[in-house]
DNA sequence: CGTGACATTGACGTTGGTCAACTACCGTGG
DNA sequence: CCACGGTAGTTGACCAACGTCAATGTCACG
């Protein structure tokens, strides 16, 4: 294979992505993806390996391509608060500084593309339109973190994870992954973590909410939305 | 006074902002700030004015030159939560929607300037920079959130009142406001839903930090920080 | 001075955390 | 195929921390 061909299967990897539409890969065009495929690193990783800690080089930014990812921070004392689960589409690791504020931790095994901060900000000047793309999406994210930060100084354990559930079931509908039942790709202590709860607690509100009907759990990590109404006036908190 | 002479004052006006250096501004050269300043609308505010409401239609864009303005959001049985106090040379009311999802209020008399978004995302397109400086604060908005979610979700009153005073004081001499004494411009009531809990709650702790000789309180609303490493301990949470 | 808003303090109760036991599930190996 | 062991999840009893409700104190402004 001669480099001419090498070019053309890396501009194929990302005009083939299924991630595309949704990160912000899709600021650029057809003909400018070789750009993007050429600084790209792809990296495959299995569940719970962790791919930067708190307080490392903060060299890279990450698109998710599939899988779940969390963020985290910790206390000295082991308390941890888990900031977001990251979904396929979106991008993490971004600061100004030089090093993680947070550690980032594979929830299932996926995939991502890795890209020098560098690298990034390079073709981030010679094409502004990804800039902007990036902009919005960190926009949303703050917009998204808002409603986080009412969930975790204002809402009781029922409507933070009635809020829960349908946030991470619309979410998983925007990218196109079916929501019948909906899969918690995370487990308890994760979700207790997020939520700003105890494990024991998380487990007394799923058996809550499951008693009063609102949804059924065949199995741990499958949560059915039986009633999507009710589960709405929870967490919006009547 | 005619056009031209019009012109040359309003660019006059930002060139010699106090807050341009801190702001997004910052990203435009001497030269290109007439072209900020012909897209900018001057506002002053009393304390405590409502700038909008959450669910107004998002046209506008601000950016803070003097004051302090709260961004929160109400639950229908009013628990409220204040997810920023924003600062002077910081900009608020950024969302992808039509509408924003949360509200505005001054907490003091203040001014700021107001963008139409339309015009302001115009200028970002002539002058990549400044979606740029843009998106490196949007980062820095994002990585203070992060913090204030594990403030939110595991610290217990002390390690957030400790928090909250530190990282005021820090927000402060960063953009070259003296911080001894630190003077609160926000009520009680803010800062219990900004930490998430009541004011009889921050009232209590306020008291405990004082009798532990870690801060002084002359006047309910001006604070000495009489230990800051103590302060900082508490607040790292050991 | 008097008034009203804000802040502090006290008494008490509830909610969610802690600790411990129990159960379900899954993979492994006999 | 079943027994076993380990992990994750659930449940229960108890308790402490923070919220609630109410009273009191303080300060700024007329």
């Amino acid at each position: 294979m001669n480099l001419r061909c090498a070019r053309l299967d890396r501009a194929e990897v990302c005009a083939t992505c299924g991630a595309r539409t949704l990160a912000f890969c899709a600021a650029l065009d057809l003909d400018e993806l070789p750009e993007l495929a050429a600084i790209r690193h792809d990296v495959t990783f299995g569940a719970d390996q962790e791919l930067f800690a708190d307080g490392d080089a903060a060299e890279s930014i990450f698109n998710l391509i599939a899988g779940c990812v969390r963020l985290s921070k910790l206390l000295p004392d082991g308390r941890r608060q888990i900031s977001e689960f990251v979904l396929p589409g979106e991008y993490f690791g971004m600061v100004t500084g030089e090093l993680y504020p947070f550690a980032a931790e594979a929830v299932t095994e996926g995939r991502l593309c890795r890209f020098s901060r560098r690298a990034l900000d390079d073709l981030g000047e010679r094409h502004p339109a990804l800039h902007r793309r990036m902009l919005h999406m960190a926009w949303d994210e703050v917009t998204r973190m808002q409603e986080q930060q009412l969930l975790l100084g204002r809402k009781t354990p029922v409507e933070r994870l009635a809020s829960f559930l349908l946030t991470l079931a619309a979410r998983y509908a925007r990218i196109g992954v079916q929501a019948a039942p909906l899969h918690l790709p995370m487990n308890r202590s994760d979700v207790a973590d997020y939520l700003g709860l105890t494990v024991e607690t998380v487990s007394r509100t799923f058996t809550r909410l499951t008693k009063d009907g609102l949804i059924r759990l065949p199995r741990s990590a499958e949560v059915v939305l039986a009633d999507p109404d009710g589960l709405a006036a929870l967490a919006e908190a009547e």
